[in-house]
DNA sequence: GTATTTAATAGTAATAATTATCAAAAAGGA
DNA sequence: TCCTTTTTGATAATTATTACTATTAAATAC
């Protein structure tokens, strides 16, 4: 994988985010240090670095998918309503893999926690612009 | 909420399945009993019937979104590379809900265990046909 | 340092899943 | 039965994402 500027970027500013960004969100963050990027280029990193461990890609909640450049083990909890993700502090004293029993022939990598809910915002009755 | 036909042999056929189908993949099966059913009244009954809480809908792994008829707890695995989801037998000891320590201002409703592997088909390499 | 090879990018078209629209049909009372 | 409201079928529209392609830039060989 070839280090290049946007990717770099991309990474970065991945990382310094703690919003769990949807690809366009990214978008529009990178797009004020690289103001040529194609929003291609940011769906094509995103799904790289994913690929390569470097990024975590979240599926749930709504329609968009969205990152996490924090690789430390965490759960997430997002909300039903706008599809806002954030972090979850627990305790760390399960192991998840361990509870498994039977899991029908599949052999399973990586367990998670994963909480639903409403986000701050979406409990005052506020209409969340990040509508999912 | 009516009661139709439509929308009753949607959930009659769905709690039949145990694969967590896919819209069109209930689509398929519900048109063997109503050949003129629409789309559309798949994808409208069965966000409707997740909404009222009769059935679950499953956001992750791949770009469709899955139902399951089954409302007992359980966990669920799905394939990263073909997106299939099983259901996981799991110990019944832990109480995810108590592992919480700070929800960083959301209200949790739900938590759940979800594992990410392989399914035995494409463990197998085999090109499974539900590609996600 | 320059040439060569190969991967990555920008810009945009295409795709796929889902949702919106709307006239017609059906449900569930009154 | 009649009336109101919900639901349906058919299809158009939308939205997120991926595919395509000529061009540019990285990494490597010379």
């Amino acid at each position: 994988m070839r280090i290049t500027n946007q990717r770099e970027i991309i990474l970065e500013e991945l990382r310094k985010l703690k919003t769990h960004p949807t690809a366009d969100e990214l978008y529009d963050v990178v797009k004020k240090r690289l103001p040529r990027i194609s929003i291609a280029t940011i769906y094509r990193n995103l799904e790289r670095l994913s690929e390569e461990g470097m990024i975590h890609k979240l599926e749930y909640g709504g329609r968009q998918k969205r990152f996490d450049g924090d690789m430390r083990p965490h759960c997430h909890v997002f909300c039903v309503k706008c599809g806002r993700v954030s972090d979850v502090e627990t305790k760390n004293d399960v192991n998840i893999m361990d509870m498994v029993l039977d899991s029908k022939g599949f052999k399973i990598f990586e367990g998670g926690v994963q909480f639903e809910g409403l986000c701050p915002l979406c409990q005052k009755g506020d209409d969340c612009e990040t509508l999912q």
